[in-house]
DNA sequence: GGCACTCGATACAGTAACGTATCCGATACA
DNA sequence: TGTATCGGATACGTTACTGTATCGAGTGCC
């Protein structure tokens, strides 16, 4: 390993603001489509700023997936942990919370997705990382499920990738819908309606 | 409404031979990495012919996805007509039929979805399509259903997504481990397990 | 089989983004 | 407070892609 440079203070809030400026450049117009001039202006900078800390924007795209990524686990985390008791409103309580991330986070991880299906190597990084991911959230829903008295009629790893995939689809349908009028806050009829049925669906009484 | 020019048969067949070559193009390069240069290159032409057919290589993603969505609803709906009968194993029918295909599919649907979410205008004509797909699926669905002795325990429309979704994931997951070794014609472990135990969850006995 | 015209090839100029090399101000440290 | 170093700004040359304007060969038609 070698050693790591030592970043300074001014350095890191450079980054920080960097990746912060990211999202919504990224979320906005696409890795392909967004230039380096785009991300260091809308992070106040220029691109000399950018390539000193930064090589190219996929390199800066990647760190910005690995922050959203975190950032999402944690949101997860935190409203489970707070929840005042297990029941099928814990499912509410979590799509409120990561809510304001949904959108610039379901748009990076899709564009992820596409770089990992066309590129072997970026395909193992993203494989590694859904891994991980989904094993935790498994975790999660299987603890969730025991605390309802249920057990799910199916690995408990395919039922939380089809509550996963219903979820990543949520969140398109709720970004496309943008402009139509809805409650502030609601969270959709798709998800509200469909996410428990599938969860009771498949699974079952434990007596 | 404007007079067709009449297309000779010339035109039409350079239009053909840019489409076919853009679905590979497009899928291996993306929509904002593929220049007019690769497009028309790829189907044995230069810049000329291209711009003499199309006015932007959006023009041309646009036209290659009606193309693609037709030929998947084609598949799907030959398949379920020519099949013997209504049972479980015509899930497998339908995927192996649409396996082909499969990988160009998504990836330019899923930029498709991606530039919805960028632009409102796209959105429109987005959201219009998917509604017409995921109607004509619907009814498959139901039929199916129906003949298997079953009903819906949610509307059909949210099962359809639901199953629309977890096929769609699959779609990344497959297109993912094409490194990995795995047997030719096998449609992956996720799918055949997930879909029918989904559509069973979500379905109960007719009597 | 000749003629007109359509359509794809070629050539050109303009533009935008890239990456680097250099400069200068800010910051840390003594 | 002086000085050395770090980090972001600026300026530059280069490359690559775009879109149009023009040319010439292949095609359809009589």
């Amino acid at each position: 390993m070698t050693a790591e440079p030592v970043p300074s203070r001014r350095r890191a809030n450079t980054r920080a603001r960097l990746l912060e400026a990211a999202a919504e450049v990224f979320a906005d117009k696409g890795l392909g489509a967004a230039t380096v001039d785009d991300l260091a202006g809308a992070a106040g900078f220029t691109r000399g700023a950018f390539y000193s800390n930064f090589s190219t924007k996929e390199d800066l795209f990647f760190a910005l997936f690995e922050a959203l990524s975190a950032r999402m686990v944690d949101s997860v985390r935190e409203t489970v942990e707070s929840a005042p008791d297990y029941d099928l409103g814990l499912i509410g309580a979590v799509l409120e919370r990561l809510r304001p991330q949904a959108r610039a986070w379901y748009i990076v991880q899709t564009e992820y997705l596409l770089l990992a299906m066309r590129n072997p190597e970026v395909g193992r990084q993203f494989a590694a990382h859904r891994n991980k991911f989904e094993g935790e959230f498994a975790d999660v829903v299987m603890a969730a499920l025991t605390r309802l008295g249920r057990r799910p009629t199916l690995p408990v790893e395919q039922l939380t990738e089809a509550l996963a995939s219903l979820y990543m689809k949520n969140l398109a349908v709720e970004a496309l819908a943008g402009d139509a009028p809805r409650r502030d806050g609601e969270p959709g009829r798709f998800i509200a309606d469909t996410l428990p049925a599938v969860l009771l669906g498949l699974s079952e009484p434990l007596a």
